[in-house]
DNA sequence: CGGCGGATTGAAGGGAATCAATGCTTGTGG
DNA sequence: CCACAAGCATTGATTCCCTTCAATCCGCCG
């Protein structure tokens, strides 16, 4: 087991520029890497709508997710955003960060004022790469509406899992499938367009079928199978083409996943 | 009526990079209205997954969606394309294109290969403003997203009917509250993660109510405060910063907005 | 020990899907 | 010029997934 348990990467990038975005993706993470890395606590944003200064993130360790309000309070979270994934990338071309950006657990990440970021783009590289992050987001953000609008509460927890799972693994923090997902059950309802309740049931049922298990922020998948078959159905693997090519063990010992 | 019952342009672009994004519009655009029009028939694929040769597309007039398709047959329509979108952006850095894009009536658009946008690129100006563009697309998905995971069916036509309203009368293209939209209610389903049925049902409720009609491709608002009051509930204005300015207007006269 | 956020679970109702027919247009061919 | 097929729109009846409302329970912390 292990090896094709995992989908192979998809979104490939385009041969003529697998070379920019491979050295654009260290340059670019290098000039995060060489800030010093702060920390969030839990729940606390790291981007805010009304900040001065919009700034740019990339998170080492823990997880945070983008998420904006309706008028009567309800919630949304766009995007859960996993150790190694960039954060308002939007900031440089758009006034007003669109959403915000909050902790789901203690974070570390490092930052950059978007200005800086911006200027960044003078390096072709850096600019192409930045356009596939940009690319990569709107897919995946793809696949979470049609997940959304098309496939029921198990088969859209089941895509949840197996993507942060499969992003993980890629990234070379999990070799096996487990692994901490701080995400309180409200959160998730939120995130799938679920409620809390739903999530709640449908949670027992996938543990009590023995298929996975998500407890207080800790996600065990036991049939990873039957799993991909909840959540096939998918028109595409679309986790993209996973990260920028070992950027980060260049510079970094192995990140810790957990907060 | 008219004013102000049109949003007022939300996500504006960062000040630092309005001049870069006014010149680099302009050029962008000049680029694809240098090449000859070309025109698809209603339900042609205008760019296939296929393709050995990916390209980019802007569309001067009709209607296009980008689509992608479940095992079991069903459809995903992840963004509805007017006249004055681009689409197959990710072209320029991703292998493959993502999904598909069809005629959603007879469409007149352009088209560059990939490769050539990519060149571009090498224009600062442009590169941001295809940053912009993907940002823009990118805000528009999450709203997709949030409206469908907590929006009823009766909202969720209502947002679609303005978006494609504001859109429209943002570019010059209508004065009024009335348009084009040669959307089969089955693809208005597929696009709101409804069923063909239930969106009849709603839209039939929305015509009774005096609120809007939407009958053949056709759409008529006729109470466009109650309308935005069905679509209220959303985060965000969201409907982008509008266009690259007075870029297309410089070349050419009124686009028809129906095929 | 209360207070609190999060997780659980039961009961009831509703919005949307599903199943199944029946019109309505339009384009095609006889 | 009409018959006919095909796609789309419409509508009724029924089912069910998910929401809503309401309690209860649990672990944690000041």
């Amino acid at each position: 087991m292990g090896g094709d348990s995992v989908r192979r990467e998809w979104p490939r990038y385009a041969a003529a520029v697998t070379e920019n975005l491979m050295s654009g993706g260290r340059r670019l993470r290098q000039a995060f890497l060489q800030t010093p890395m702060r920390f969030a606590v839990a729940r606390s944003p790291i981007i805010h709508p009304t900040d001065r200064e919009p700034s740019v993130v990339l998170l080492r360790n823990g997880f945070a997710f983008r998420s904006c309000y309706f008028p009567d309070g309800r919630r949304a979270i766009a995007r859960v955003l996993a150790p190694g994934d960039f954060g308002g990338l939007d900031n440089i071309v758009l006034a007003g960060p669109a959403a915000e950006i909050t902790a789901a657990s203690r974070v570390g990440y490092h930052t950059l004022p978007a200005a800086t970021v911006r200027a960044l783009t003078r390096d072709h590289d850096i600019a192409l790469t930045m356009l596939m992050l940009g690319a990569e987001a709107h897919l995946q953000g793809d696949r979470l509406t049609a997940t959304i609008g098309r496939l029921d509460a198990a088969a859209r927890i089941a895509v949840l899992l197996l993507d942060i799972h499969d992003r993980l693994f890629r990234r070379g923090f999990i070799s096996r499938p487990t692994y901490n997902l701080p995400m309180t059950q409200e959160q998730v309802a939120d995130h799938l367009g679920l409620t809390l309740v739903h999530v709640n049931r449908t949670l027992r049922r996938l543990r009590e079928e023995g298929i996975a298990v998500f407890d207080r922020g800790v996600v065990i998948i036991r049939d990873i199978d039957r799993l991909r078959e909840f959540a096939s159905g998918l028109p595409q693997p679309a986790e993209l083409a996973a990260e920028l090519p070992a950027a980060t063990s260049t510079t970094v010992s192995p990140i810790r996943t957990d907060a």
